[in-house]
RNA sequence: GAGGGCGUAGCUCAGUCGGUAGAGCAACGGCCUUUUAAGCCGUGGGUCCUGGGUUCGAGUCCCAGCGCCCUCACCA
């Protein structure tokens, strides 16, 4: 396939250089500040519109977003990853080649390294006035519209890289991440927990309801899958003592990919020996209160047309509660459950939706209710705790009522970002629950088996605990006001195009 | 899985009733020493997502497929 002219345009450009001995491919170009840091300790110079400070020899190193020759003048827009800054390069002041490569051999999307004094311009722009110019990378595809950058969503997540230089706001979007984790990592170290790496690999997988990847491993001829959770694996090291554990967990899940889905995540989970779910839901307001401090804001944010407020303490309610408030009916109470179902035609939704249709029985009616009309209005952050215990079958009892599963889940604009559990040690228990558990799933190729060592690790004595399970990744989307889940995820799944298909046939 | 929308130059987008494929940016050549999405003059650039069909004639209408987005369903 012949490339586009641009690109040919791009590639006798690069010869050029290269006859005139230019390397359009640099090396290191060493003692390059930040724009941002330029800029900053420009301030302290109070040049005057048109005033040039010739002892003040700044080394900066961007790519070029703009370009505005002007005769014997060239001016450039350069970006890094910190800002953008003018370069205002005058043929008077550098050397005939360095005028030529500015005015005749850049294109936009290049590289380069730039050194001068600052200035400022009659309009009063900031500007790097250059001495001497280096081509560090000629770069031969052009870059998207400067004005609307790149917008075709499907490039944009094909081509990160180029929406990344771009598109700011997206770079700003994956900083906050990135402090959003740093600060959540500082907020459990602090209190003494330990982050820990456990297997993505797992011969048995378990810790959530899920379809896995599966793949395998040659030289064991072993068949393995990709975790759906890292749970079973933390709780056998608050078996070994480590009483505070936690891992920003990569997991993968074999199912659909909407908005709030996508194949693999960020699950952050975290184990509190001698805890239980209170604690958890104390550790799970501090971290995204200590998260928000880091990326400012405030604890009032906007999320989409919604104002979030995530001022600790959240709401704190229990199942029936609010089961009471948005729906109206006792969570007891079958008859009036049984009614409200019908009113929302749960009963005939399922009927469509299922293969042979059994009648479900109050758990399950109430949960669709709970669905139905309960957690879309889940706007303000809120933990939801003490769940019907038929929902939650691998979950320990209230001590006191054992129709109640000591759990919760926190809800932020409808949607769920956390579900925690005070923790069942009772090995006996936990492998009855396992077993009617898998006993009750479809059977297939990926069939869950019992993790028989998990139960022996139970044996040995694991502490009573709290643990948490949160999606980073859902979290950040509330946080940096993100519609998809996709605009969170640097690089996520999309079906390759068709000639990539072919190529990976032909390996 | 169902429904809806989108796919046209490197990018952002127009394209009327079915009648020779358009603009801006970008690119190329030229002019220009303070530009700010610089400006001016000139030039080139198309698998209109793919494959069929209807038609004298299809970017446009029909059918099938591919990719993406949205809503719903499934899935915790």
């Amino acid at each position: 396939m012949t490339d586009p002219q641009q690109v040919q345009d791009r590639k006798i450009k690069l010869d050029k250089l290269r006859a005139m001995n230019v390397a359009p491919y640099g090396h290191r170009f060493p003692n390059v500040q930040p724009l941002a840091t330029v800029r900053a300790s420009s301030e302290s110079l109070n040049l005057e519109p048109g005033q040039h400070a010739e002892n003040t020899t700044v080394r900066v190193a961007g790519r070029v977003m703009l370009h505005r020759p002007c005769g014997k003048l060239v001016f450039m827009t350069i970006r890094d990853g910190t800002d953008d800054l003018q370069i205002g390069l005058s043929k008077a002041a550098v050397s005939p080649e360095a005028f030529t490569i500015a005015n005749k051999l850049l294109n936009l999307g290049d590289i380069i390294g730039v050194e001068g004094t600052l200035g400022r311009t009659r309009t009063g722009e900031l500007t790097v006035w250059a001495t001497s110019l280096t081509v560090l990378c000629k770069a031969v595809q052009p870059p998207p519209e400067k004005w609307h950058g790149l917008k075709d969503v499907d490039l944009r997540y094909r081509r990160r890289y180029v929406d990344l230089f771009t598109n700011p706001q997206v770079r700003e979007v994956f900083k906050q991440r990135s402090m959003i984790i740093d600060a959540i990592r500082r907020c459990l170290v602090e209190r003494s927990f330990f982050e820990v790496d456990t297997p993505v690999l797992q011969p048995i997988y378990g810790g959530a309801a899920a379809r896995p990847f599966t793949t395998h491993h040659n030289a064991l001829d072993l068949n393995l899958f990709l975790r759906i959770s890292p749970e079973l694996y933390l709780k056998r090291l608050l078996v070994g003592g480590i009483e505070r554990v936690f891992e920003f967990a990569r997991v993968f899940r074999n199912e659909g990919i909407d908005t709030q889905h996508n194949p693999e995540f960020t699950l952050l989970e975290i184990y509190q020996a001698y805890g239980d779910y209170h604690d958890m839901m104390d550790i799970t307001e501090a971290m995204v209160a200590a998260a928000i401090e880091r990326i400012g804001g405030g604890f009032k944010r906007q999320f989409g047309e919604l104002e979030l407020d995530f001022t600790p303490p959240w709401r704190r309610a229990t199942y029936a509660e609010l089961l009471k408030e948005y729906a109206g009916v006792d969570m007891n109470d079958e008859p009036a459950v049984a009614r409200k179902a019908e009113e929302l035609g749960v009963l005939a939704k399922m009927k469509a939706a299922a293969t042979e249709f059994v009648v479900p029985d109050h758990a399950i009616l109430v949960n669709e209710v709970f669905d139905a009309m309960v957690q879309p209005r889940l706007i303000q952050p809120t933990f939801v705790r003490d769940y019907p215990a038929p929902l939650c079958p691998l979950t320990r009892r209230k001590p006191d009522d054992p129709n109640i599963a000591l759990r919760f889940e926190a809800f932020v604009a409808g949607c769920e970002i956390a579900n925690a559990y005070t923790e069942l040690n009772d090995p006996r228990v936990q492998e009855e629950n396992l077993r009617r558990t898998l006993a009750g799933e479809r059977r297939d190729e990926t069939m869950a088996v019992l993790d028989e060592d998990f139960v022996l690790a139970l044996e040995y004595g694991m502490p009573p605990a709290g643990g948490l399970g949160v999606g980073i990744d859902r979290l950040v989307m509330m946080l940096t006001n993100s519609a998809s889940i996709r605009d969170v995820i640097l690089f996520p799944l999309q079906r390759p195009k068709a000639a990539i298909d072919e190529d990976v046939d032909s390996v």
